[in-house]
DNA sequence: CTCCGTGCAAAGCATTTGCATCCAT
DNA sequence: ATGGATGCAAATGCTTTGCACGGAG
């Protein structure tokens, strides 16, 4: 498999490691500029590219961008936070027993690695319980 | 609400009914020529974010495009096929318990109306076995 | 007459591609 | 020396916006 671990490729994964959140192809072009050498955002979406079929990166879809995150290779859900973002992984086992019904119910069966289950974690909702704005306009205060 | 039924979004609407996948603007674009009048795809646009917004149809992210498609008002989750683009509507009663477990073992409250699952048809899967081409390409012929 | 709706053309934005150069083996 | 990797610039494709025209009440 042609991936060289060139010192372009080493700065991605590490603007893409230690975060949570998937980021967008110019975060990452940003991110890299921080630390100290420059990758031209082509190379940029050309690795993303190449890390995400190798499995290394998982692809999302934010507003009109593409977003990745570097994921654990194991079989997982994710749980996708719509107020700040956050992505949580869940392993297989616990989505396995809901799939296989809607399997036997539905005529239909569902892929976990690309079934993610959007909504609010619970570090949000308390933020929004807390400032009860009844307008529900959140803050993005979440702990990560 | 501002939402008169003007010509074109009578067509516009009128190329989303009896379709039970989504399809892009430039799809319906197409249609609309196909039947009498024409409608420019500025207006598709337009109508399409106003009909979303209305909750009349719901949006779906199709490789890099927005694609649309006449949903039920009720609550539901869809059950989109990879391989067709085929899109089932669950209700969300036979969602509600796992989304409850989520809830209790992952801090996070999931959005049954966000989280669409993927994966493939029954169809689609009988088509595959039928074909049972080892290399696993798919044909798109699915009943519907 | 007054508004909203419409449509063309142009702009906007994320992403991809062409091609010459660079780097590591 | 050789083949992949890089980067700039240009192109692509979907979507949005500016602005003037049209149509219904």
């Amino acid at each position: 498999m042609g991936l060289v671990p060139t010192q372009q490729r080493v700065l991605i994964l590490a603007a893409l490691r230690d975060r949570e959140r998937p980021a967008s192809a110019l975060e990452i072009h940003q991110r890299t500029r921080l630390h100290n050498s420059r990758v031209g955002l082509t190379t940029i979406y050309r690795t993303l590219h190449a890390l995400a079929d190798a499995g290394l990166v998982h692809v999302f879809s934010r507003d009109g961008e593409l977003t990745y995150r570097h994921c654990r290779r194991e079989p997982h859900q994710h749980l996708v936070c719509g107020v700040c973002g956050l992505v949580l992984e869940r392993p297989v086992d616990a989505v396995a027993p809901w799939f296989a019904q809607v399997r036997a119910e539905a005529d239909f069966v569902p892929d976990p690695g690309r079934s993610d289950l959007y909504g609010t974690c619970g570090a949000c909702l308390r933020a929004q319980r807390r400032d009860h704005g009844p307008d529900g306009i959140p803050h993005d205060q979440c702990s990560g």
